[in-house]
DNA sequence: CGAAAGGCTCTTTTT
DNA sequence: GAGCCTTTCG
């Protein structure tokens, strides 16, 4: 059987194992994706099962879309049938099509992070609080805390404790209610309502239960409470339920993704079938051992032990820039070299940092060298301002109860609705019981019939404002009953006045540029049904993630954060930002849990490799706005010399390092300047404390040293990291 | 009502 | 350093 042919034992085991309960702990570069398409190929053309009954979760919808094409390969057959996406995308099909049954109407909208804030900073008015006061991203986080574990604003009002939870119940509370009145879900309502969904109408349930005889789930270790509940009540009636995670990378916590739920799978399935893949094929051997060093210092952990049987490949690159902007130049010579040398070409190389805010400078070196690149997000395409406008025109089309877009375009572009006419807007329509749209359609009719029962507070100038707007969208509304969504598109831009509002703007040629951008997505989704259409595409557009749009065809170097980067491989790795305060974060110092996610984080930035690692880090760079300096991550006192090669400092072309130095009367703390240690000697460590050096030999221009610290028992120190004092 | 200017706070990571 | 909010003036 050639489904079997090249696996290894375990991943045999993996794919034949299709009865009852399976967890597969697979480390990276094992082969986790392959196992997963065998799998299901395993079960559609040996066992005969029929696509549509397996469900294939996966974290991001370019992870699906690829697997469906080596499924297609792979079982040579349609695979269209199969249920296969992120949580997110299938929650909303299944609410689509079921969701009336609790109240949910298919015509929803799905609101994003943005939207959200925007929302919530409108409860808190609502509830007579100042927006500046709470924090919205908090109260928001809050909320997405308490919809992770499936509590709902009266759930939350027993278990307030503090004052901030009684501020955060009230909004809760109040930015419900404002998404049902906008027949809008947020990104965690469609997993929560799907479990309600299915825990009150347990008939329904049982249907999607019997559909469904085998299930997937990858990236367990990210999964929250809400998503394993759905994927206990989908498996509830055959158990058939394949789950595919590892612990050591898990970065997801602050998006509530649980652990536990990987301790929990063995609980609700005592009869579950673990399997360890532990042979890496990824990576050279001397990376697999540097990532081994990194990641086992995390104490929160189960040891493992990985291995290879690949060729141990070259030491990992450590490098100390004097600021970003170097740091930058030399990521930029390197790759030029790699390419030139014609070992690799610009797509192998893959550039990772923690923040997004260091694409920026990378980008900048990056144009000026004239190398190609791809930025992964950046200002995200779907964030900008211009397309996330379009996209309301064509939201309210859809739903034109979704208040966030009513609000985000009713004045854009001008069309003389100012600030106190939406307040008195929205007053009348609170007054009157009704959504602000309605109110607006109420208003229309009204100038034509003169009633008089609700006399709407506005001028007479406003009054003819609102009711143009009204009228437009009702016209756009109308039209888009027989119109495809391209030329609904065109007449959007074009009837709302938006393309000359864009090009007169400040950047309006490269705005609009994004605007037709923008079209060629739509251009996708011209030959489904009209409304249908539209329904696809503002779903699509919603729920893509950014590395969605990465395309492997695009020669250029990659530009990813870490987060970003789970799940892909390339050859060359660079990570930047190596500090203590950037990898890992400043906001994770007071924390262990944290700063093993931090760790983690690290540890999948070098398992992304194949060939070639580069740790690279800055000695100052500015952080908004003013200069800082951070010292070398800790992180990189966890690999042993013998896994680095060389490095050390690096002077860019126009180095501000010799000016520096001559200005500064000190030398920087280089490593020029390390003691001279010998057996005998007291130290001193700044985290260590106090104690005695037992060997020291050279690596390189640097040297190893072995110290017995008092406290801190015997360490293995690089004496350019360590930064010991004698005493 | 709207444009312009100045002041403020942050930035971790994202479906 | 940038986006967001408030203030000010026409």
């Amino acid at each position: 059987m050639d489904i079997l042919a090249e696996l290894n034992p375990p991943q045999r085991e993996a794919v034949e194992t299709i009865n009852g309960p399976v967890l597969i702990l697979a480390g990276p570069g094992s082969g986790k994706t392959r196992v997963i398409t065998h799998r299901i190929a395993y079960l559609i053309k040996v066992c005969g099962v029929s696509p549509r009954r397996i469900m294939a979760v996966t974290f991001t919808n370019k992870a699906a879309r690829e697997m469906e094409e080596r499924l297609h390969r792979l079982v040579s057959g349609s695979v269209n049938d199969l249920t296969i996406g992120t949580f997110h995308a299938i929650c909303a099909r299944i609410l689509r099509r079921d969701g009336k049954a609790i109240g949910v109407d298919p015509r929803f909208v799905i609101y994003d992070d943005e939207d959200q804030i925007s929302l919530i900073k409108r409860s808190l008015q609502g509830v007579g609080l100042d927006p500046k006061q709470y924090a919205p991203r908090a109260i928001q986080s809050a909320i997405t805390a308490a919809k992770s574990r499936l509590l709902t604003p009266a759930d939350y009002l027993q278990r307030s404790r503090s004052y901030f939870d009684e501020v955060v119940q009230r909004v809760y509370e109040r930015y419900q209610q404002l998404l049902t009145e906008s027949t809008a879900l947020d990104f965690d309502d469609l997993l929560m309502k799907a479990v309600h969904l299915f825990r009150q109408n347990p008939q329904l349930l049982s249907r999607y239960q019997s559909r469904y005889l085998h299930l997937q789930v990858d990236e367990f270790q990210d999964t929250n409470l809400v998503q394993y509940e759905l994927m206990k009540q989908l498996a509830g009636k055959f158990r058939n339920i394949c789950a595919v995670g590892d612990p050591d990378q898990s970065i997801y916590s602050w998006r509530f993704a649980d652990l536990r739920n990987i301790l929990n799978f063995e609980k609700d399935y005592p009869e579950a079938k673990v399997i360890l893949l532990e042979q890496n094929y990824r990576s050279t051997r001397l990376i697999l051992e540097t990532a081994g060093h990194i990641i086992s210092a995390n104490q929160q952990r189960k040891p493992k032990e990985l291995w290879t049987d690949n060729e141990p490949g070259v030491p990992t690159t450590v490098v100390e820039t004097y600021t970003e902007q170097e740091e930058a130049q030399f990521v930029v010579n390197e790759v030029e070299q790699l390419v030139s040398q014609g070992e690799f070409k610009l797509g192998d190389c893959a550039i990772m940092y923690r923040t997004n805010a260091q694409s920026r400078v990378l980008e900048e070196a990056f144009i000026r060298y004239g190398v190609p690149y791809k930025l992964v997000a950046g200002t995200r395409f779907y964030e900008r301002r211009e397309i996330k406008d379009i996209i309301a025109y064509l939201r309210l089309i859809q739903n034109p109860y979704d208040s966030v877009s009513l609000l985000r375009i009713i004045n854009v572009p001008q069309r003389g609705i100012g600030q106190r006419t939406l307040s008195e807007l929205s007053q009348w329509a609170g007054s009157t019981g009704l959504s602000e749209y309605k109110a607006l359609q109420l208003l229309a009719e009204q100038k034509e019939s003169e009633a008089t029962e609700h006399r709407p507070p506005f001028s007479p100038r406003s009054v003819r404002a609102l009711t143009g707007f009204v009228d437009m969208m009702e016209g756009f509304i109308g039209r888009s009953q027989k119109l495809n969504l391209v030329d609904l598109f065109d007449l959007v831009v074009k009837s709302s006045g938006y393309k000359e509002y864009i090009l007169a703007g400040v950047d309006g040629e490269e705005r609009w540029e994004n605007v037709l951008e923008l079209r060629t997505v739509v251009r996708e989704y011209r030959d489904l049904k009209p409304l249908d259409g539209l329904t696809v595409f503002l779903e699509g557009v919603t729920l893509v993630s950014d590395v969605d749009g990465l395309d492997e065809s695009v020669s250029g170097v990659t530009l990813i954060t870490l987060h970003q980067a789970k799940g892909l491989e390339f050859p060359v790795v660079f990570i930047v930002g190596m500090e203590d305060g950037i990898l890992p974060h400043i906001r994770s110092f007071d924390d262990p849990g944290q700063m093993e996610e931090e760790r983690r984080l690290c540890y999948v930035g070098v398992t992304r490799a194949k060939q070639r690692v580069y740790l690279v880090r800055a000695f100052r760079r500015s952080l908004m706005g003013s200069s800082t300096i951070n010292g070398p991550s800790r992180f990189l006192q966890d690999i042993p010399p013998h896994l680095i090669s060389g490095g050390g400092l690096w002077q860019g072309e126009d180095s501000q390092l010799a000016t520096a130095m001559y200005s500064w009367n000190k030398p920087l703390p280089a490593r020029v300047a390390t003691p001279e240690l010998k057996d005998g000697d007291h130290v001193r460590h700044a985290q260590f404390g106090d104690g005695v050096v037992v060997s020291c030999r050279p690596v390189g221009d640097d040297a190893e040293v072995v110290v017995v610290f008092d406290g801190a028992g015997i360490k293995k120190l690089l004496l350019s990291f360590a930064n010991l004092e004698k005493v």
